[in-house]
DNA sequence: ACGACCGTTTGACAATGTCGTACGACGGTC
DNA sequence: GACCGTCGTACGACATTGTCAAACGGTCGT
């Protein structure tokens, strides 16, 4: 049976689409959206109900997320080795760099959110573990593309156009080539406010055992911070690479 | 058609059975552990991963669980009202308190923490949002339980034996009524090392419009800081029950 | 070289999910 | 106040779909 079941299949399009939108959707919406019968997206919420997977506005009918995915998505972080071995290191790469820290993966062309910390100035942040980013803007997507195990190179984006987030983004596919480039080169990767204005990042791969990019680590603040007239802090870039290169040591990437 | 649609009740369960391991499963457990056919679990397990809910180590071929459960853990905290409302509050009673800072709500019997702000000292403190903790046991189990709405009561507690967690731990189901009767009494719940040696906490609940709790708002932290001469310090217990009332009263509840 | 286990594929069967249709309830509108 | 549209939900017939026993080709430990 080399096909797949069709119902998880559906299943999984509707939690994805509830995913993105904020607002809770209706049984309407969505089976229009996915192009099914309205009884059979109504079926397979119902199941996905049960499991607590989704969950139903008691006054307008709605359907949301379920608390569920929540507890799951914790102990996927759990189970996941890059984040259990970088905990200490991104620790540690927080403290001497003074800025927060973030680990993150390619997932589906994007950059997934696996640790973050925060600076450690006791300010107000949030936390975005689980959210998702572009890859071709941010020193972790661009570390993440440029170092691309499994083929997930520049290629995967070249279906569509490159969006722009700031003035400074990348959008023209063959800058992001030589950029891509340059920092297979130097080893590192450096955001120059390409994904938020006034924000700028450095950030180095993380390999495992068999020299497979399998993230990245970073730091990432305002550009008054963390560059020096518009240059590259050196002492940023040797904390981060030298946090992954420990990261990578620890999952085994012996050529370190 | 009032059944559920079995491959996806599955699925769920296989997902539940890799949340509650930390160590990767191959499909012949996960089949042996819920009665299917091994191929009928290899199916899903397959499905399963191509839509990213699970993922499989190349080297063992064992399966995890996979990144896209993690994206929708928060997007789920993302469309929470609790949580949203809840998060302003939750800093400015964190920094009266000085303590760290737990939302809780009840799922299926546990309490699922959906927010956690760190203790404002800048020590190192791991995140615990998306964990679950019992609900015996712990300031905001206790509160949710004393005024648990949707019947969702003690009453649910009473097929298994309360878990014993620390010496303090209530585990006479007589004794933890006489507790929630005070609880919902006086209004708060405290928990004096109940569920972790050396830990106490208090809590009050969240209610919405409808006046049923949905929530549980508390700080907690060492007793020595936490207690007086093991007395309930009752400042602590103002700074709570103002938050709770806060966010009652942004999320609709009149009452207030 | 053996045996035990692994993840995976196959193919036939019927149980299973799908989907057109319809119901009752709610919320606007003229 | 009767109308209309839309909502979530229920029913039931059909055949698509998922299920399952058995077997395949690995890899590991022996």
């Amino acid at each position: 049976m080399p096909g797949n079941i069709q119902s998880i299949e559906r299943a999984a399009a509707i939690l994805r689409l509830l995913s993105g939108r904020t607002r809770r959707l209706s049984v309407g919406d969505m089976a229009a959206e996915l192009g099914l019968p309205k009884a059979t997206a109504y079926g397979i919420l119902r199941t996905l109900q049960s499991v607590g997977f989704v969950e139903q506005d008691a006054e307008t009918g709605r359907y949301q997320l379920g608390a569920a995915l929540l507890h799951m998505g914790s102990s996927y972080l759990d189970g996941n080795e890059l984040r259990t071995r970088a905990l200490n290191w991104a620790d540690s790469l927080a403290a001497r760099a003074g800025e927060s820290v973030r680990i993150g993966t390619l997932h589906n062309g994007e950059v997934l959110i696996v640790h973050h910390v925060f600076r450690p100035d006791g300010s107000r942040q949030a936390l975005d573990v689980g959210s998702l980013q572009p890859a071709h803007a941010g020193a972790l997507g661009k570390a993440l593309l440029a170092f691309g195990g499994l083929g997930i190179g520049i290629g995967s984006l070249e279906h569509e156009p490159l969006a722009q987030y700031t003035p400074a983004t990348i959008t023209d596919p063959d800058r992001l080539r030589e950029e891509l480039d340059a920092i297979r080169a130097r080893g590192w990767a450096m955001d120059r406010q390409e994904l938020v204005d006034g924000e700028v990042g450095y950030a180095a791969p993380i390999q495992d055992r068999r020299a497979m990019t399998v993230g990245a680590i970073g730091v990432s603040g305002p550009v008054e911070r963390l560059s020096e007239d518009g240059e590259a802090r050196a002492d940023l870039i040797a904390y981060v690479r030298e946090a992954a290169r420990a990261v990578s040591r620890e999952l085994g990437a012996l050529r370190w």
